[in-house]
DNA sequence: CGATCGCTTGATGTTGATCAAGTGCGGTGG
DNA sequence: CCACCGCACTTGATCAACATCAAGCGATCG
């Protein structure tokens, strides 16, 4: 982790404060205390670990710029990438009450990153008791999206679960301000996407020609745009149901 | 759901409290409290539903007897099974924060649950605060489960995803004292389990028998033994960390 | 300006799906 | 107590989706 602290900053804590919105209605009271809360802010390069499998954080990360992904290794050394974080996530929330890491995480983007202490956050949970439901209905929410790739991976075909995947990442990305136009930057690579939803990358880049030729999606290196929102959520069997949204969209 | 009201019984705390014990180191003021939280007693038969999709419970199940399923349905009709819950399980503690299911949940086998009303667990919670890290933390283990399955049905063979499977479910059943000798019940088709790792029924049969060839499994018809528990680990690349057992077996 | 990385394309191989026809066991009813 | 029925499981044959291997291409970056 080649990590530069900077200041503490005011943006990090107004992210928080706007994704945790858009899953729990917060009080001006309760938006102050985690305007309150102290972040430490890091930038760290793409592909590096954030946290181990094995480790004992005392902190949480939370995501202010970039992707990020939570990937465990079979013996055989392949990769499952379980989940895929943005903007306003905190990927390891869990650790709060988890003591030891049994996932890694890691950037696959270049990252900035806030740092909560988890005494911080314990502290603040006990003044603020809905705060506690709040972050509990974080994880929670979480824990629905792992489901719902569960029935991805294993009921759907490679062309269903490349655009289930897409679907959802364009609902995550547009609760906290990141789609323009049903489109929005995805630095991910093929292989990162394959080892998501559990085929190989040659099959992604299959499947991404098959998406293209149906007029599902177009992308540029880094910028994906989804002409045919309708389409596409046909294509994946999607319904935001599982994420659990305020404002369903 | 064929439902036969009984009387609140004694043995459905004292399984919660020795279920969460095994997870979260429990006072006896807290296990106090647990014994006072009222439980109403339900018997219900094979394939149920206990709670559907879209529903709004105001209560929790704690399964006390038989085995549940959590499941979803693709649009194609086929069902993924996300989570199997054993005696001590609350399957749908979530919904104590997430309103609205995301998810079914159904009855594998005759059972018996108790229900939890979810203003009883909150009262419970706002005067032990320590429960509520407890219950936070079961909820969370969910989640990491949820993650190993992932890697499972993501990146192993079929031989690989069932041995995985039968562990998992030794080392549970263990901890709520259902296992003799590395034997225990199993109620479970091979169609319930090909649905749970996103593989065939006729395959999972297939599998069996390459299972029952090594020397790492005896069935009969509602019981199974694993003779080599070694064996079956390093088939299932087994690690039961993610179990998050305070005694780690 | 070469090197590297990510993507593409084609050829071949394998796992596991699907279809279809049995088999055996347990439970039910006569 | 026995006969029957149904369901779970088994077995064999064929098929499809996707993996794997290998080579080439194009853009980005030092």
């Amino acid at each position: 982790m080649t990590a530069s602290p900077l200041s503490p900053s005011l943006s990090a804590n107004a992210l928080m404060i706007r994704k945790l919105d858009t899953i729990f209605p917060l009080s001006n009271d309760e938006k102050q205390a985690l305007m309150e809360l102290p972040i430490q802010l890091v930038k760290i390069d793409t592909g590096k670990d954030i946290v181990r499998l094995g480790e004992r954080p005392q902190q949480s990360c939370l995501i202010l710029k970039g992707f990020t992904c939570v990937y465990k290794l079979s013996v055989g050394g392949k990769r499952q990438i379980m989940a895929l974080h943005v903007p306003g996530d905190i990927p390891d929330l869990q650790s709060l009450h988890l003591e030891v890491m049994d996932i890694s995480i890691a950037t696959i983007s270049a990252c900035t990153v806030g740092f909560l202490q988890h005494v911080d956050i314990l502290r603040m949970c006990e003044r603020h008791p809905r705060l506690t439901a709040a972050l509990w209905r974080e994880t929670l929410i979480d824990a629905s999206i792992y489901r719902e790739w569960l029935l991805n991976i294993g009921q759907r075909d490679s062309y269903a679960r490349v655009a289930h995947l897409l679907c959802e990442l364009l609902i995550r990305l547009r609760a906290v301000g990141l789609v323009e136009n049903h489109a929005f930057d995805l630095p991910i690579t093929q292989e990162e996407m394959a080892d998501t939803i559990g085929i190989s990358a040659v099959h992604v880049s299959r499947t991404f020609q098959a998406l293209r030729a149906n007029g599902l999606i177009e992308t540029t290196r880094t910028r994906i745009y989804l002409p045919d929102w309708e389409g596409l959520k046909e294509a994946g069997e999607f319904d935001p149901l599982y994420l659990h949204l305020r404002n369903a969209p």
